[in-house]
RNA sequence: GGGCGGUUAGCUCAGCCGGUAGAGCAGCGGACUUUUAAUCCGUUGGUCCGGGGUUCGAAUCCCCGACCGCCUACCA
């Protein structure tokens, strides 16, 4: 469908902003009412830091010069003399407009501009009776109108649709919002810091594929016109990063974005923020050890503190985080389940007939006990921990265990009852690992939307050589809740996916 | 996909057992030279999400639909 209609067809409007487009009228008729010669020369968090304390006396016998700039978030007019709020990227600072510092002409034009508006203020610092720092403006300019009402100034915006969709809004009134997202900053930065001190190489793989690997998940596709090809986005870098491995960047990492077209909800959003990374000569182990600094490092970057609150619930992130097969994790979170009785086949179909989960007769005790996991356990990890020796099964990836085939090297960490990360060492056999390529597509020709494809590229670098190598993904945004304490993955991602208004 | 809840002025929200639309903020006009969500006086502003139905009469009750939120399922 060719939904090409002009974006201003259907502007919503309304009294106030015929009343501020007029007023942007008569401003146009005075000059380019959009003037862009006006330089601040501080931001207003640092003059609170720099002269809060210093009390009134001090700042007049020593005059402080300032320039500030932002949008005007607070207004109180008293006839001769006004209070207004500006609010910039740090902060907010309080400027006294008044006929004795600008002249009576440019105050009662002050007095017509509107919460919201964007503008310029030069003056001197002072305290006011209450000890609020505050510039006395001497020259006052408006170096943006604004033709939209903002939200309430007390309630702010709480309808959480219009906070997704109009994030711009949102970040405007909302200072959690801007904590939150400041703090997914932080995040990433200690991530890339933590990589970086560490002698890894930061690499960006194809977001477009040919063949969608390294996960199992539905793909979305789309198509390249000129080489005339159907083209998938990526699911995961993972298959491309191994390949830089065998390349010998043997330690190597990327921060960015996966696409899986599947539903949406607090937890899945279609694109989503991955950090994967690999390290030759080493193993899951290691991985283990490195997952827990990493994240300890990351909440006191983000937070402050290793341990963070997230809805209601302390999390420590210092470590070091319990590490349990998937029996023991059963066992020690359910007691009613025998740990020696967990590996048997018979006992684990008699306690998964409660639940509502398909048994299939191929299902082997691996999986049996993941299913039985999933159902009375994964919920119940509130703690950082590690569940080691998944069936292999499920880990087409993954280096079968060298003590028990049947399940791999592989971990997943779960914090309050949610998958964050994922690793393994991974399976640098070629034949090993074609083989289950095989059984992936065979599963897919049945009808498995989710199996994986038969990467034969992939199959010929392993043949090159992939030195044995420990590689993991770590699912950023959910860490970002978890470390900013948001109920909903759309709470940390800026455009949230929507149905079209 | 299933269940529950929501949608009323630009924003935050009331609106009872069905009787024909309200407040605060914002806006507009006025007073006020140290306010702090400034205060005080006056005042403008509505497709009650959309469509159908019941009724003398629907924001209100019923049905269908849209969008949003939460839970649940699926999704490693």
């Amino acid at each position: 469908m060719d939904e090409q209609e002009p974006h201003d067809a259907q502007v919503d409007t309304n009294k106030i902003i015929e009343e501020r487009r007029a007023k942007l009228q008569a401003l146009r008729a005075q000059g380019n009412p959009f003037p862009n010669d006006f330089r601040r020369d501080r931001l207003a968090a640092d003059l609170q830091r720099e002269y809060g304390e210093r009390d009134n006396p001090a700042l007049e016998a020593d005059p402080v010069r300032v320039a500030v700039a932002g949008r005007m978030v607070l207004k109180r007019v008293m006839g001769k003399a006004s209070f207004a709020t500006l609010q910039d990227m740090s902060g907010r600072i309080q400027l006294y407009v008044s006929n004795d510092g600008t002249g009576e002409d440019t105050h009662a034009a002050f007095k017509h501009w509107d919460l919201g508006d964007i503008l310029g203020a030069e003056g001197t610092l002072f305290k006011t009776r209450t000890g609020e720092l505050t510039v006395k403006v001497s020259r006052l300019r408006l170096l943006s109108k604004a033709l939209r009402p903002l939200p309430e100034k007390f309630h702010g915006l709480a309808d959480q649709e219009q906070r997704y969709r109009q994030r711009y809004v949102d970040l405007i009134v909302t200072p959690e919002t801007r904590r939150t997202f400041q703090a997914r900053s932080r995040v990433i930065q200690s991530l890339r810091e933590f990589f970086v001190a560490r002698a890894y190489l930061e690499v960006e793989t194809p977001m477009m594929q040919p063949l969608p690997g390294g996960a199992a998940a539905r793909p979305f596709v789309t198509h390249h016109n000129a080489l005339d090809m159907q083209l998938y986005l990526r699911i995961a870098p993972e298959l491309y990063l191994k390949r830089l491995v065998v390349g010998g960047f043997e330690k190597v990492f990327e921060i960015n974005r996966n696409f899986r077209n599947e539903g949406i909800s607090t937890r899945h959003n279609p694109e989503f923020t991955m950090l994967e990374f690999y390290e030759a000569y080493q193993d899951h182990n290691y991985l283990m050890d490195l997952t827990e600094q990493m994240l300890r490092k990351a909440a006191i970057d983000a937070t402050g503190a290793a341990e963070v609150v997230y809805q209601g619930e302390r999390i420590d992130f210092a470590g070091p985080y319990d590490r349990l097969t998937m029996p023991e994790a059963i066992a020690k979170y359910n007691p009613q389940y025998k740990l020696h009785e967990l590996s048997k086949p018979e006992y684990l179909k008699l306690a998964l007939a409660p639940f509502e989960v398909e048994v299939f007769p191929t299902d082997g005790v691996g999986v049996l006990q993941l299913k039985l996991f999933e159902q009375t356990t994964e919920a119940k990890l509130v703690q950082p921990t590690f569940i080691v020796a998944f069936p292999t099964d499920v880990s087409p990836l993954a280096r079968r265990s060298d003590a028990d085939p049947g399940v791999t090297d592989r971990f997943e960490l779960f914090i309050c009852g949610r998958e964050i990360a994922n690793g393994f060492s991974e399976l640098n056999d070629p034949e090993d690992q074609a083989e289950r390529f095989r059984a992936q597509a065979d599963a897919k020709a049945a009808g498995d939307e989710e199996a994986m494809f038969y990467d034969a590229d992939y199959i010929r670098a392993l043949e090159y050589g992939l030195p044995p190598t420990a590689g993991e993904g770590i699912g950023i945004d959910r860490l970002v809740m978890l470390l900013t304490d948001s109920p909903s993955i759309r709470d940390v991602i800026l455009f949230p996916h929507m149905r079209p208004e």
